[in-house]
DNA sequence: AAAAGTATCTTAAACGTTTTCGAAACAAAA
DNA sequence: TTTTGTTTCGAAAACGTTTAAGATACTTTT
């Protein structure tokens, strides 16, 4: 059963021409309502199904969307951020008919080529970037081809790019914790990266407006996803003659890290000293007590990436190419406390 | 630029016929191998590659794996254990010449179709098969349609399945707890489930076999990944007049809930009372104190999914349809304290 | 020297579609 | 009645490959 029927199996039985068939099966205009209902319900009793392979192969449209999550370092599906975008994409690309699959540079048994030899061997629609390292020659390599291509958190000349508001999220999050009372503020922050320069001058900016003073020291480099660096500079924190009443970091896992060390010193996180994270990962949002953290909308990000994508692969000439941006929301959670 | 080059092309350029261009680039005997470099090198030096479409239409062969986690109640990709099995199976699946695309059953703009529908309109070569209703019909339907197929965490009836061994982990990890001198060790379990029943039975079972006797009010039902229900479980079981001295969760989520009310008691994790989730996620792993878990080889389970399926697609004949069991790996971190 | 074998290349069909263009049939307009 | 238009359909080429079978030239065997 469920051998591959074929339109020439479905002339045969309709006794019609097989350019009547895909006309019919595609709700041409030049047929006759009869016929085509005819052979619409002649097909479907026989099980029939397109060969995506053929009407890529004669269309140049695979419906078929690459998504390029590389995964050295920050490896993509593991993490959580970009798992959650990642998931979103999916959902909205598939409820509009696309399927999508993860661009690669391995080689079929031959020498490695590159993402875009990748994408046009499989004729990707479009293409979306994430969690990559930009200045990667390759990645530049394809986002300079000649396909529809949006990238996440990070703006390319000419391409459509959608970003998480980094400025607002950190303006939000310290502004949240001085209305808590806080003014002694401190933040470690992730390792060199767009990101990390947006994060960090919102947050000299933001407590500058509310006539807070920075200190050097209050400003440590840690690193996302790292909870051991975290663990240590908390340490240095709070050690510090005058510490910190609050403590922001670069993700919630390094915030989980943190927390790890005010623990670790007999203190209770949001009583004896706040923290915060910032993605708004579940664990965090769930913790006991949650943690307070910038909840970035992976919901919104990964939906508007599959929308403009799809709208700049079908009408290329009226989808304007811009960066939108958008907006986190605060999780108040409960690690950073009310002060005086 | 880049403007697809065909095989003709290369025919062109090089004087010969189409056939000997594809015999050439294919490694084909009948071909001299004098003209085989030249038309290697004129193809690589034109840029060609081949079209993924063209040559799955010829030889119904799509070097395509799809994969299926659904996503509703327990999404996959967000879900940290099935996406790191996932990236596993990636990694290993592209080293051999195949991308990977998720199934869905979302229609083209027409009617839903059916997860088997979906496989042969793409023409995968295999599917793997995770974190999903397992009784669903249409992933019955799937599993005894006829392609290639291996399940995670599940076993159908004559196909091949890779499974964490859930048995072995959760003796391990009470043999662990018990070498540390617990005697009253809780267990909140998951919703009911496969898994759930054999890690249950298999923690009675060893406790048992150390003549620890498990009274009933130790065992609870929470669910995974739910930080509230372990939350309130473990207040529950500290609140026993008898209360246990170590607590194991469905997950190390769950453990993180848990962990969550002991602090709110005011009393520390791995000193006070000992906690052990399951999964051995990166977060857990690397707080302070790292986590007590039994870490489940993802690694090897991606790994193996893919070997395996890619083994059943090349030789059918010769690749045995097996369940094979993969054991984890206890991690003692910090919250399972000595006692006594 | 004829026959047979071997190495190398080409022709052409096929995979399952889409699409252009023409054909046929019929209706409407002149 | 002839012309023109409209609707519905089919023939055939094309998309870029693979592959079976045939063709050619050259070697070897007898």
């Amino acid at each position: 059963m469920s051998q591959k029927v074929s339109m020439k199996d479905i002339s045969d039985a309709c006794g019609v021409s097989i350019a009547t068939v895909s006309k019919a099966l595609n709700d041409r205009g030049d047929i006759s309502e009869e016929t085509k209902q005819k052979i619409k319900f002649i097909a479907s009793d026989m099980g029939y199904f397109p060969n995506a392979a053929a009407k890529a192969l004669k269309t140049s449209r695979s419906y078929n969307l690459g998504v390029l999550f590389v995964d050295d370092a920050m490896s993509g599906l593991t993490h959580d951020y970009f798992a959650h975008v990642l998931d979103s994409f999916k959902r909205t690309a598939e409820a509009s008919g696309y399927d999508i699959t993860f661009i690669n540079s391995q080689a079929e048994g031959e020498q490695p080529r590159s993402y875009l030899e990748h994408v046009q061997y499989r004729g990707f629609d479009g293409v979306v970037i994430a969690c990559v390292n930009f200045y990667d020659p390759k990645v530049e390599e394809l986002i300079r081809g000649n396909i529809p291509v949006v990238t996440i958190d990070h703006v390319f000349d000419n391409r459509i790019a959608i970003m998480s508001n980094n400025i607002k999220g950190m303006k939000d999050l310290v502004t949240y914790c001085i209305s808590q009372g806080h003014r002694k503020i401190a933040y470690v922050h992730g390792a060199y990266s767009s990101v990390t320069q947006s994060r960090l001058s919102s947050f000299y900016k933001t407590c500058e407006s509310f006539g807070i003073d920075v200190p050097e020291e209050y400003v440590l480099e840690g690193d996302y996803r790292n909870t051991s660096k975290a663990f240590a500079c908390t340490e240095q924190l709070l050690k510090l003659k005058d510490p910190p009443t609050c403590i922001l970091y670069p993700d919630d896992f390094a915030a989980i890290g943190g927390i790890g060390a005010i623990h670790m010193m007999g203190l209770q996180p949001g009583i004896d000293v706040s923290v915060a994270g910032f993605d708004g990962i579940p664990i965090a949002m769930r913790m006991h007590p949650p943690l307070t953290t910038l909840h970035q909308d992976t919901e919104t990000l990964g939906r508007l990436a599959a929308q403009r994508l799809i709208s700049l692969i079908d009408s290329p000439r009226t989808t304007v190419i811009e960066q939108v941006t958008v907006d986190g929301q605060i999780f108040p959670g409960g690690t950073v406390g009310k002060i005086n």
